[in-house]
DNA sequence: AATCAATTGTTGCGTTTGCAACTACTTTCA
DNA sequence: TGAAAGTAGTTGCAAACGCAACAATTGATT
């Protein structure tokens, strides 16, 4: 007998996140990395972003975000100072180690793991793929779930150097 | 600019996933649980299961698992017996409260996240994401990822009574 | 201007996590 | 049969998590 869960789409699409992400973790972790570290990095490629956009655009709770920030701080990869424009947020850079790592990693990151995914979809399937997850966000978002401010993204504070 | 991973699937859907799963742990909440003892109690709905076989269905690690289970087992939601036949294994059974709230949650719940999802889906769009979705698991699987064994699960030890 | 509300980021704290070590049991195979 | 290897489940431990409280700053209201 089969449960009706084998067949549930959100678990479906939740085991594939999760061995996604465990891939992306077993590649990163030379890196000295975990997976919201490499979307941060990423992040910052198209240009400074305060702490609280960072949250919003890769999903990771605020705090959690803080104590990363300190890490990758310590690793060199970024740098934070305070805003002068508004002395409560605090603006984040790449760092010269980090800009180098990221630019030399994000071409194929992204490229392999939608690759891995979509290997045999037709050029039509993958465009109706993409579409439907985006209708699922925009359904998620009339639910009254918290709203999805990835896909309305404002402009980084600077652009990348 | 717009970032590369704005349109990325994998993150995408990780977002999807994330606001998902949020609901259901509000919506959970009440009950003193969270999505992985849902999942756990409506697995044991088709019949009782051991630990090993809970954690590669429900996708938790093995350690978290049985800690899960021993608080479930506090809530006198299911039972835990040691296998007569195999000395090692340990076989959980929903005990008669867990089996009430299973029975009573689980039609609504499946329903009402794929309707969130979905909506606006045309029937031949919601069996063609299924599709696609089911095809990137056996990618996945293809790719090296660790197995994905729910897709083939074997019967529960026991039928649900 | 003065107060009150709202926002930003960090930190304290209790809980949860996952890995590795461990015990207990079973299977293999020489 | 009897060691060695393998498997199932629990627990110790350090790291990570999220909530709530907090300080610092800005915005709104009068």
């Amino acid at each position: 007998m089969r449960d009706t869960e084998d067949r549930s789409i959100p678990f479906l699409m939740h085991l594939i996140i999760g061995r996604v992400e465990a891939l992306v973790n077993k590649w990163a972790h030379p890196l000295g990395l975990k997976i919201e570290g490499v979307r941060v990095l990423f992040r910052l490629l198209a240009g400074d972003r305060t702490v609280n956009e960072l949250a919003r655009l890769t999903g990771v709770e605020l705090s959690t975000l803080s104590r990363l920030l300190t890490r990758m701080e310590g690793q060199k990869l970024l740098t934070r100072r305070r805003d002068t424009a508004d002395g409560r947020s605090v603006i984040v850079s790449l760092a010269p180690k980090g800009r180098k790592l990221a630019l030399e990693h994000q071409p194929v990151y992204f490229k392999d793991y939608e690759t891995i995914l979509m290997k045999g979809f037709s050029p039509e399937e993958a465009r109706q793929f993409r579409e439907l997850v985006v209708r699922m966000l925009d359904n998620l978002e009339e639910s009254g779930a918290d709203p999805i401010t990835v896909l309305r993204d404002t402009n980084p504070r600077r652009a990348s150097a």
